[in-house]
RNA sequence: GGGCGGUUAGCUCAGUGGUAGAGCACUUCGUUCACACCGAAGGGGUCACAGGUUCAAAUCCUGUACCGCCCA
């Protein structure tokens, strides 16, 4: 065939890399220089973290941000959708250390600088590998503007967030009990913890009164911190420790003296009622500690090993709770140990259990800061969708706790505190800025670096330029759309929240879309350590961009959750290539012609471009609600089940015809054009190479720079839309009769015999039912008959039917029609019914009734000349 | 313990009061010149359960069970 230079068989992967050097030698997606700023659209992506590449989840994000992009631009927009990368301080030093331990090294071994040189250089090659996962994606993001939260200028803009905070009080440091992951040897905020019930014991330790005079029992989950106690509390009207309280208690293995004390915390209800308080261990114990002056105590070094002086010096944790469980035991003091159901905080980082640890620790004080945004929440400058995570972030903001944002890291934004030789500390940008602040000689910056969140949260305006007032920020903050995964709701967005609206006085965006998490196709979670991950680029290479950006947003609605099975993305790679095909008959049917689109058109013509209004109008919608399934069921509906198995077909004899020809394929052209721009946004590479290839007028160098179809300026006519669903009705029953009779579909049959007004349908209804002739009335000898609508169809088998065979399907179908009958009289006789249900219902039920009826007598006439 | 989401055909899911739908899978038939990554025709569901509201409930209300997520 090869005039059309294009070849039968759909191949994604030639025709995907080729668009993508295409797009980016064009420099298609750079925003524009002045845009104007009525009619900006804007999104400021969610960094990725540098640590690896991009998974299942990724893809249907960045890909929902370049369906956007893509729309918009094509709706007029001035857009900017820009890239970046996030540094993820803890995630991605974690990475580095494994490298260096493989190697037999460690950041210890290093020291600061060199380590820091080899995580740059990790941030190269991961950050590589994730801005061309983008490409491949089909991204179509503003490259020249991707922004990194390590940058130069980026990190001025954390500077003076911090600064700003830390000279109005914002920012205080603290000895508090935080979360403390042993294992990467840092403090986590509370979110980045989970809680995990599993089965432990409960210890009931025995603890004597220094002067003899009895006992109290305490029970504690964790009798290791028993080295850390203060004191025991009990509650204040606790009858059962009546005259106890002031008592002195010597503590066990230790020797240490601590006071029996009265406080509200112990709950009198659970087991003795007498708590055991560890400030330095946990932090219900701390408010307690902080409440009766006690001193905090800290046995765990940083490794989670004990580092208090005596026996249990250096021992591990877990190792230290056995010997100390072992010890008290040997010496009388173990009650009992009951099995009891442990609620464990964990690392998400880590994944191991978090010590609670009293520590001098940097904190944002948050509840100033949450206010505006929990107001522009509550006033609607923000939406999120779907709804039902407004209430759920106006919750966590209204009950904010403050924040940790100190992290013993190297890897990120260190802290810019900045201390003189008394110890006074100033913030400042550099050291002789702090020098001038403080009036003295400074001695030594802060260690730590700043929780990755905090440099985060101010992306949607940093990446602009700010503080700088930038053109970019001027014409594009607030962004538009922030796309992003539940899981950080409250980490990302509401710091965003906050941040946006403290130092630019605005919400950083319009709506905030949380799409679904991605599960297996059995409904687990996809992880990389459970090997139940899915590499996105493993899909693209096989089965192309464009087919599992449709699989992934044919599914994406307000959902929760989205179960990924390849056997989607084949069925979407099945759609490119029907879509494929279907333009190879165009286009070999284009050969040599003059298409036009006529004015006046035939009714099946004004049938399609109804239907195509139609589909345009629930696309456009779609998008503007974030109900992409509803948009990518539509455009698949519309091009299969429309266009291609009726559209096509009843215009296979019509371009046989020279007549009609160049009219037919006017349309059949102008359908395909319109159809592509609006698949574009789901599927940018297949839509742009036929678009490219297929004769269409007034093409743009790139589908993206067309206009989008206005759906409201297109014609809708819903009488040649009703005309042509009755011919396809009649159509399917005819064929449904010829399958009855074993009559073999597409074969072309003598003569079919229908009557009724076909409105002009009767070459649609010949063809499509595959006959040679379409007569009226019906035919002298044996025949079989349908209905549908008002048209009865009779299919002449003289000689080819067995009457007992048809005697049974009459009455079958009576069968049916006397069961929905018998339904239908019940409600109509009921008084009730006819009072009470709209006009219109109860019309059309009474109508049924009467079209049941007919279709009965019929069948009666027919069972007569088969008997 | 509290909150949110879900439960519809074998599977994945649409369906906001008026006769239960799609895709895949399954059965039968068919390679005609866009496409077998295709076409035609079929079979398959007391819409988790129990009450209630209503002339009418998959749909609204109440409760229960199970699954998932979040918070404490």
């Amino acid at each position: 065939m090869n005039t059309t230079g294009i070849e039968g068989g759909y191949q994604a992967s030639e025709i995907e890399s080729r668009w993508r050097l295409a797009w980016e030698d064009a420099h298609l997606s750079s925003a524009p220089a002045s845009p104007d700023p009525d009619r900006t659209y804007c999104i400021t992506i969610p960094p990725p973290n540098v640590t690896g590449s991009l998974h299942m989840g990724h893809a249907l994000c960045y890909s929902i941000q370049d369906l956007l992009g893509r729309f918009h631009k094509m709706q007029g927009y001035d857009v900017l959708i820009l890239p970046g990368l996030d540094h993820a301080g803890i995630a991605t030093q974690s990475v580095v250390d494994k490298q260096l331990k493989k190697e037999g090294s460690s950041a210890f071994a290093l020291g600061r600088e060199e380590f820091l040189k080899r995580v740059w250089q990790w941030r190269e090659e991961s950050g590589g590998t994730i801005l061309s996962q983008f490409r491949q994606l089909g991204c179509s993001f503003d490259w020249s503007r991707e922004r990194f939260t390590l940058d130069e200028k980026y990190a001025q803009a954390v500077l003076k967030v911090f600064i700003d905070w830390f000279e109005r009080g914002l920012i205080y440091k603290g000895l508090r009990v935080v979360n403390w992951d042993p294992v990467l040897k840092t403090s986590v905020s509370d979110i980045e913890t989970e809680r995990k019930v599993v089965k432990g014991k409960l210890y009931h330790i025995r603890y004597p009164f220094a002067d003899g005079s009895g006992e109290v029992i305490i029970a504690t989950t964790r009798p290791e911190t028993m080295l850390a106690d203060v004191a025991v509390a009990v509650h204040p009207r606790d009858d059962r420790y009546k005259g106890k309280v002031g008592k002195t208690i010597t503590l066990p293995l230790v020797g240490r003296e601590i006071p029996l004390l009265a406080d509200i915390y112990p709950d009198p209800e659970f087991g003795t009622g007498a708590v055991k308080i560890t400030p330095g261990h946990d932090a219900n114990d701390f408010e307690v500690g902080a409440r009766h002056n006690l001193e905090t105590l800290v046995i765990l070094d940083e490794t989670g090993k004990v580092n208090f002086e005596g026996p249990y010096f250096g021992l591990d944790r877990a190792e230290a709770r056995r010997r100390i469980v072992e010890d008290l035991e040997a010496q009388g003091f173990l009650e009992k140990i009951e099995d009891h159901e442990v609620a464990l905080v964990v690392s998400q980082r880590s994944g191991e259990a978090v010590e609670p640890m009293a520590s001098e620790q940097w904190f944002v004080r948050q509840s100033e800061l949450a206010g505006p945004a929990l107001k522009a929440s509550q006033a609607d400058q923000m939406a999120f969708v779907p709804e039902r995570y407004k209430e759920e972030f106006e919750d966590w903001l209204a009950n904010i706790k403050d924040w940790c944002i100190s992290r013993q890291l190297w890897w990120g934004h260190r802290i810019p505190v900045y201390y003189t030789a008394d110890g006074k500390a100033v913030a400042a940008l550099n050291q002789a800025e702090a020098e001038a602040k403080a009036g003295a000689p400074i001695v030594r910056q802060d260690d730590d670096v700043l929780d990755t969140w905090f440099s985060s949260g101010l992306w949607p305006f940093a990446t602009l330029g700010w503080p700088e007032e930038t053109p970019e920020l001027k014409a594009y903050y607030p962004s538009n759309v922030l796309v992003t995964s539940r899981d950080i709701l409250y980490l990302w967005v509401a710091r965003m929240a906050m941040m946006g609206m403290d130092f630019m006085k605005v919400r950083p965006f319009r709506d905030v879309f949380i799409y679904a998490t991605i599960l297996t196709k059995d409904g687990k979670r996809m992880s990389k350590s459970l090997g139940t991950g899915v590499d996105p680029v493993d899909v693209i290479n096989t089965k192309g961009a464009d087919a599992l950006r449709f699989a992934l947003m044919g599914q994406t609605g307000h959902n929760q959750s989205i179960r990924y099975d390849e056997a989607k993305v084949a069925e979407c790679a099945h759609f490119c290539n029907k879509i494929w095909n279907a333009a190879r008959f165009v286009l070999m049917n284009a050969e040599g012609a003059t298409p036009r689109l006529a004015e006046t058109l035939p009714t099946v013509d004004r049938w399609i471009l109804t239907r195509l209004a139609r589909c345009a109008a629930t696309v456009t919608e779609s998008i503007r609600t974030y109900n992409l399934q509803v948009g990518a069921e539509a455009l698949e509906n519309f091009f299969w089940s429309e266009y291609a198995d009726w559209y096509i077909e009843v215009s296979k004899p019509r371009l046989a015809d020279p007549a009609q020809r160049d009219e037919v394929l006017g349309v059949l052209i102008h359908v395909f054009e319109v159809f592509l721009k609006l698949l574009h946004p789901f599927m940018p590479f297949i839509t742009e190479e036929l678009t490219q290839r297929m004769p269409f007028a007034n093409r743009q160098d790139f589908l993206v720079q067309a206009a989008w179809p206005d759906a409201s300026a297109m014609k809708v006519d819903e009488a040649a839309e009703a005309t042509v669903e009755r011919w396809i009705a009649l159509v399917r029953s005819v064929r449904a009769l010829r399958a009855e009779a074993s009559l073999p579909a597409m074969r072309t049959l003598p003569a079919l015999y229908v009557e009724a007004d076909l409105e002009g349908g009767e070459e649609f209804v010949r063809s499509q039912a595959w006959f040679t002739e379409l007569r009226r009335g019906r035919p002298e000898g044996a025949f079989l008959t349908t209905t549908s609508g008002n048209a009865d169809a009779h299919l002449p088998i003289e000689g080819l039917i067995d009457p007992v065979a048809e005697r049974e399907r009459i009455s079958k179908e009576d069968a049916k029609l006397a069961e929905e009958l018998e339904r239908l009289e019940a409600r109509l006789a009921n008084p009730q019914f006819a009072e009470r249900a709209k006009p219109e219902v109860v019309a059309r039920e009474r109508a049924r009734v009467e079209e049941i009826q007919g279709l009965r007598a019929k069948l009666a006439a027919r069972m007569a000349i088969f008997s």
